[in-house]
DNA sequence: GAATTCATTGTAATCGATTACATTTTGAAT
DNA sequence: ATTCAAAATGTAATCGATTACAATGAATTC
């Protein structure tokens, strides 16, 4: 392995000033420049980062935390951190939880032992104060959920006016019986937008039918659980709202394997606008969630966080979108 | 920031011995042992890894290059990967070239400046003797991709013959006239996949009509794009084989856009089976391929290869499966 | 009781780059 | 030619944990 020694040694300087060549300090006469970057090209010399990491305890490297990769929502999050951390030379540390709690924790520690300089978290799922404690002593950037009253930077959308917002839209096409499948309810993310769904049917008046709020947990599969439940019922609504386009199009599936038709029969809105939901059939009525600029905007915060720099605000909402497609329709019962 | 030094001296004993607890050397003498966790606990030390990095010149980080991270397929392959690389100890440092070649080549840099111990290629876009090159010099491991007379340890389906056992699908149902769209040439995977295809054809002496062989990029607009052209044709074709479920299922929206149907006018046949390929309507038929499994061995072998085990050998094929769903049908013309 | 072995612990070198501080060189001013 | 500031370069400490080697002490053997 070639050290910078042997740099030194070649080009007949001492280490310092091969050093200062690398990190390019202006301060190394031309010539002298010159002959170190020859000596570091004829021996392919390569700096050691892990010496480099442990003089300036930094890493360059950001630690993000996803509840489900294989999820293209959070997955285009993370391209949107991943191409603004390749800019500013950082890399990306991935953590998967698999939407498991113990495993989201275990990934708290690579903070404490130093091997990343700061973490994003789209997701919170463990107990909120554990990581309000690590937020005080690391950079850290919550994407997509936001906890009220906290001190840590937040990127997302309004998810509760979202939420509303989606309900309205089916409240103005005439739906009254609506069903909601949320998202797990110890995560603020479907807390808040159960609690959109709430707050517009109670602005229109709409008495809310506890056994039309069911719990989903984000997936595909829970999607239709939850569907084939209220299909049971003796009254089944005319419209759904879903946390997800996947429990959306979850749910689309059980209509459809009732015998029923999406819209014609029964209405369905999603949330996140994934890939997918503009391919699906009916294509989904969902909220876009600008999940790209999420991901930049989050790295950008974590970037001035780990630089000390002055944030001009703790929380940045985005602008989300309600898209209609085919999923949705005026009642006609 | 509290260093071994500290617990080392509130425990009365030397940094080598905090050390020897640390790692579990076993040779430390049971009350000193607790006496040291006791400090450990009540300074809430940490060990610093850069500095064990350093010192041992290992990571515990394991680079993973991905060509898209929002395609279900890879992100399911790296969901594998990272599992058992948690259950190992190491951590995944995670690379989205977005089929960009260029940016491809910056993440090898990870590697010679031993910011990661070794490295799973999901894509090898770059050119072949780079990453021969590297491969010489550090753990390397490709995964989907398979590159004849290489050296480096591979883990994939043959993609040959599972191409050639979609298109003989299709034969069977009775296609002559199959068209396909397939990825890149410049990838291995693009062209192995034709190679199957055209190695059907000729097995049952049907020839191939250059028309119906056309290129995509593997994502859903190119299979859109690429149909679009085929329908425009003079004899469209019955049926096409689509080198990944991406590309399939943009195929079928462009041949539904043309008010016709799948599979009764025109067959399609996928590859991948990616998470929507069931959820789809039509729902597709497609090569499964065990990606989950796939990402697991990938990172077996290179654990392996890190360690310097041997391998008892270098190319696993992993077994694929031909899913018949509702995408393909008998040739009715 | 001396010699030997083994278990336990300590001392200090080491990983490789960075950088504070020290020293030398350069060039301008007098 | 001398002086002095600025520019360029060098010396060596430093980051924090690991570990080779050394030292100590206890147990065992003869």
């Amino acid at each position: 392995m070639v050290r910078i020694v042997d740099v030194a040694k070649k080009a007949n300087v001492s280490t310092a000033t091969v050093s200062r060549v690398i990190s390019n300090s202006g301060t190394v006469k031309k010539d002298t420049t010159e002959r170190v970057l020859k000596a570091i090209e004829s021996l392919n010399y390569q700096p050691n980062i892990l010496a480099r990491q442990l003089r300036r305890s930094e890493t360059k490297t950001i630690l993000v935390v996803v509840p489900d990769i294989t999820n293209t929502f959070f997955s285009k999050v993370l391209r949107g951190i991943e191409s603004v951390a390749i800019d500013s030379g950082y890399q990306v540390l991935l953590g998967d939880t698999l939407n498991d709690a113990e495993r989201e924790s275990g990934y708290l520690n690579i903070l404490r032992q130093k091997k990343a300089d700061g973490m994003i978290l789209l997701t919170a799922k463990v107990d909120g104060q554990v990581v309000e404690d690590i937020a005080k002593q690391y950079p850290v950037v919550i994407a997509c959920e936001y906890t009220e009253g906290s001190e840590i930077p937040t990127v997302s959308i309004d998810n509760v006016s979202s939420a509303r917002k989606a309900a309205e839209h089916l409240i103005t096409l005439g739906h009254r019986r609506i069903g909601t499948i949320t998202g797990p309810f110890d995560s603020v993310l479907g807390r808040d937008r159960l609690k959109g769904f709430q707050q517009a049917m109670a602005q229109h008046g709409i008495p809310l039918d506890s056994l039309l709020v069911q719990e989903g947990d984000f997936s595909f599969e829970s999607g239709c659980n939850v569907m084939q439940k209220f299909l049971a019922l003796g009254v089944p609504p005319t419209a759904i709202f879903a946390a997800n386009d996947e429990m959306a199009i979850g749910a689309i599936k059980a209509i459809k394997s009732k015998g029923l038709k999406v819209p014609e029969d029964i209405s369905v809105v999603g949330f996140d606008n994934i890939k997918f939901a503009s391919i699906f059939e009916p294509a989904l009525t969902t909220i876009a969630q600008p999940s790209y600029e999420i991901g930049q905007k989050a790295i950008e915060l974590l970037i001035k966080l780990i630089n000390k720099d002055e944030l001009d605000k703790n929380q940045y909402i985005l602008e989300d979108k309600l898209i209609v497609r085919e999923s949705s329709k005026k009642c006609l019962s």
